[in-house]
DNA sequence: TGGTTGTTTGACCGGATGGTCAATTCCGGG
DNA sequence: CCCGGAATTGACCATCCGGTCAAACAACCA
């Protein structure tokens, strides 16, 4: 549960959840087969339900791992820094999450679009809380005149879903930017900035 | 294919697809089964396989009638009015389809995260073309300095990320802003506005 | 009313899938 | 080297699920 003992299991483990985490991200939970996540591992299917009780046991096990990597970049806005500096920088850590971290994103995604059946309680506790704190940062810098004024909790969501988008939506987006599979994120990363830049300068 | 005759048919492949539009939308395609559509349609599983060839037929009509819904409002944006105006307008009427068909934005978000394996031809085809043509009216409308200089593409791509995160991340902007059943559509339409104003103005 | 066409369904099928288990193999420590 | 626990797996099971089909039923018209 908490930490595998032997080298073998810490390296099955691993093994178990990056395959899982491919599988599921692709399929959502449903769609993946464990013999699709054992195959993609290298394992027997047997062997899986080894290291886990059960499938549920590893979407829980990728999901709850998930989170707190995803909200580090929020948590690591500082309020003591520059406020349209310590924003943008956000914006860029968060966008880079999508582009190195895609298939977790959509993973996300999906339990998000399924009603979060297993991670609710964390967005109502964990999430909620991190986020009402950051928004008085922002309100504070507002209050002082330093960023415009607008919605704190809106501005954060603005955020996700900006990022997120060229994780989640990839496709569309490769389908829209032509066939030619120049990498989307530099021209991103320019507009975003430019983005919150002139929305956040007072 | 096209028009049911009788009445009798177009009532229940009505009555189908709403229902397959509520159990896919909440569970994917994978997760839905033809038992739980059947169910809410209020008729027998046989008796929806006499009216859609199979449950992928269900999908693929659904699907195929939401994309154009989907675009109207881009469709809609004319290069004779006001370029802020158009965009606001746009804006608003995409952020009002999350609001009023959030079903039909999971729905997409779905077949997207999947990798859109039954709507890549037309992702390729309709919706790049359309895309690319509005993005023309952008620039120009940025050369005569009408409003600020940026990626029109990736315009176009912040204002459907923006507004679809309000359907497709639905419990989780519930989560964030509290337990009081207020609905967030009036803020996050007052905070889009200044957004965009604020981004568009020269 | 009778017949023809359109509609509905209970029963069933075959394959996929999550999960179990007894038996076997592997491996590290004494 | 050998032994006990860890690791692995082939075979198997029960259930679910998409789809079929023949038979029953309803609707419409002559």
């Amino acid at each position: 549960m908490t930490k595998p003992r032997t080298r073998i299991q810490q390296r099955n483990s691993d093994v178990i959840l990056e395959a899982a985490l491919e599988v599921f991200s692709a399929h959502g939970f449903r769609g993946a087969t464990l013999d699709q996540i054992a195959a993609v591992a290298g394992l027997s299917k047997p062997n899986l339900l080894y290291y886990f009780a059960s499938k549920e046991a590893i979407h829980v096990a990728l999901l709850s791992g998930l989170l707190d990597t995803w909200l580090d970049p929020l948590r690591a806005m500082d309020p003591e820094g520059d406020p349209v500096a310590e924003l943008l920088a956000y914006v860029r850590r968060k966008l880079e999450l999508s582009r190195d971290y895609s298939r977790e994103s959509r993973l996300f995604a999906n339990e998000m679009l399924q009603g979060a059946p297993r991670i609710r309680a964390a967005l109502e506790g964990d999430l909620r809380d991190l986020v009402q704190q950051k928004a008085g940062v922002l309100q504070a810098w507002m209050d002082q005149g330093r960023i415009a004024h607008m919605h704190p909790v809106h501005l954060i969501f603005s955020v996700w879903a900006l990022t997120q988008h060229y994780a989640d939506f990839e496709v569309q987006v490769q389908a829209v930017l032509g066939s030619d599979g120049a990498d989307p994120y530099p021209e991103a990363a320019v507009y975003l900035e430019t983005l919150f830049r002139r929305l956040l300068t007072p």
